[in-house]
DNA sequence: CTGTTAGCGCATTCAC
DNA sequence: GTGAATGCGCTAACAG
């Protein structure tokens, strides 16, 4: 049996080790501190092992109320659900790891209620700062960070007039980097899929980004793209009605689509049936567009549901965001650099709490697309 | 504009609050600590104001320290890649929210040198418990925990020696469950697919489950079941070189099953090929029993790309974990009731720290069986 | 090089 | 009912 402290029932503070080594509280506060240049190595080796008899820890929270800092810092998470979530905040935790961060992971569960508590409960804490990937991103729920309150950073989302750095995926670009793919892989009927807006500034911009492509290839009759049409749909998985009323709409247009032959013989169909690109008389190839991993995980249940395994070969899926369930069924998508993202948000709030004080910054990392056989066949 | 706060730069103490409302601390703390029958509604009245106008919050961590308690739990997650955990975490969170506890999240991503630190930096915040899901579960680590330490609860996992609550899947039977299954499904040649064992209870424990019911049916010539074969694969997700070798070694099963027809024929094969059950010279209907999600994932991908999109016409998977994926490929599972799992966690670990001095308590929660088309066609 | 002193923000006796 | 005093565990001047 090895030596258990004796300590048992009532952790060792700074005071018994100065005790037990015979020395001042100073002195074993320099030793943790790591001040060894100004303690004699006598003093050191005593106070050594002092610490190793009481099994001593310092109390990070005794240490935090007298520095003024606790090296905690909030993450606010919208859905932990989202593999988009886990995997920034991988690059959370690395980052974090290697500033001598502590992150405290909140997960409000997409309920905006939750966040404010949350960002109450961080403040109370008195974390330095905050990371915050949430819903109710506006300027009156975050009146307690950014600007005057404590230094925040935003992922994936923006908010005017807050002064706090944002970081996350250039979605203009990744928006039309899918839309393009879809149209030259000969897709005229293209539905954008989106949860509800709400404050979140991704999702309009990318279905902004959309649309405009959309608009620049309406008018062109010619070539391989022209006349596509694009919708937008949105789909709020939160409300199980409202999902069944959006899904349903999909599936005439689907059905519509595949009303002659189905969407696999389009090549043939467009050779035979070659009337003008107006979409009337010709069935279209339509895709889907997910705006993030959780509408896709929902579009692509309903319509296995729908219209057995072999879904894909009616209806093309791309997605934003890139599941584990991507590759296994050959969804197409377009992969954000989450790593990286959560690392820089760490770095940004890092440098504010260090006190560099710059005016807002935008940190926009592109997206990669990842063809799979869903959209390429 | 609405009425901002001065103290944009320094937060309010209590002391400030008790100047701003003309008062001593005292009553300020009695305020803050809900005895409110103690103080004249006329003080209460000016409190209030104070509190609001300065926008005063109190400092846990100061709390914390006066009182020795600071509402703070750690939860110490092994893999949070692993759907399991995050459905763990959401029980835990629930229950955190009732029970007024803060969970300090931290995620070890498979390095158990990593879960030491977490460890230590946990008790160095004086959490007042702990729940832990990890891998180097062994006494040493948790040293700092359980027994004489922090009240600490473990999760799908339990190590003899330590005082600690445990709470998890019942292992046994749901690999009896899944085991069973499989063989009334006329699979014949059964591999059971798991991570290395380590000090992880629960895959030595469904491990041993399978071999002891494919022991049971051995011997039985008659029946549908007769002379099944079971086999154990040690999967190393963290070693691709061993994984390759792994997946080889099943490779090589699988095309020896599928030698004489493919399996889907089985039944047929079995009416013709009308010999003795053993397992030579009859096309064997093999089926892959993973042990958890990572595990079946990584089957799933490999099978995929070596057999192609139809590659469950050859293997059938079973895994135990439930993960969004599998009702899309249609693979049968063994659902844990994860979130109940986590808020038992927070549950037992309150008592714990509430100081209900009990003996260690194990929990075994039930698995529920998910059939999908990938054993059942 | 080392020890003494004075708080950090708060809760808790104990008097008034 | 209310407030002044004391100390939680630790750090940061200050002295020696």
């Amino acid at each position: 049996m090895s030596t258990t402290p004796l300590a048992a029932t009532r952790r060792a503070t700074i005071t018994d080790v100065a005790r037990e080594a015979g020395t001042g509280k100073t002195s074993i506060s320099r030793y943790l501190n790591g001040e060894m240049s100004v303690l004699s190595p006598e003093l050191r080796a005593r106070i050594e092992a002092a610490i190793e008899r009481l099994d001593y820890q310092p109390n990070q929270m005794a240490r935090g109320l007298k520095r003024g800092r606790n090296r905690l810092i909030g993450m606010l998470l919208a859905d932990l659900t989202n593999p988009y979530s886990i995997e920034v905040l991988q690059g959370v935790e690395a980052a974090c790891q290697a500033l001598g961060l502590m992150p405290l992971i909140c997960h409000a569960a997409n309920e905006v209620e939750m966040e404010r508590r949350y960002l109450q409960l961080l403040t109370t804490y008195r974390v330095e700062g905050v990371i915050v990937n949430a819903l109710g991103v506006r300027e009156e729920t975050l009146r307690p960070v950014g600007g005057g309150g404590i230094p925040a950073v935003l992922v994936d989302r923006s908010v005017e007039g807050l002064v706090a750095d944002m970081v996350g995926l250039d979605n203009r670009a990744a928006a039309e980097l899918g839309t393009r793919h879809l149209l030259e892989h000969g897709f005229d009927d293209i539905w954008f899929v989106v949860q509800p807006f709400e404050q979140v500034s991704s999702r309009q911009l990318r279905e902004a980004a959309f649309r405009e492509v959309m608009r620049g290839v309406a008018g062109k009759d010619e070539g391989g793209q022209g006349g596509a049409r694009g919708h937008t749909l949105v789909l709020n998985l939160a409300d199980p009605e409202a999902v069944e009323h959006a899904l349903a709409e999909l599936d005439r247009a689907i059905d519509a689509a595949g009303r002659s032959d189905g969407a696999v013989a389009n090549a043939i169909d467009n050779a035979i049936d070659n009337v003008s690109s107006s979409s009337v008389g010709k069935p279209a190839r339509i895709a889907l567009f997910a705006a993030n991993a959780p509408v896709a995980l929902c579009l692509a249940l309903h319509l296995k549901a729908r219209y057995g395994a072999d879904w894909q070969a009616r209806v093309a899926l791309l997605s934003i965001d890139d599941p584990e369930w991507a590759e296994l069924t050959g969804v197409t998508t377009i992969r954000q650099p989450t790593y990286e993202i959560g690392y820089r948000a760490v770095e940004f709030l890092h440098e504010r709490i260090e006190g560099v004080q710059t005016t807002a910054r935008d940190c926009l990392l592109p997206g990669e697309l990842i063809v799979r056989a869903s959209t390429s066949r």
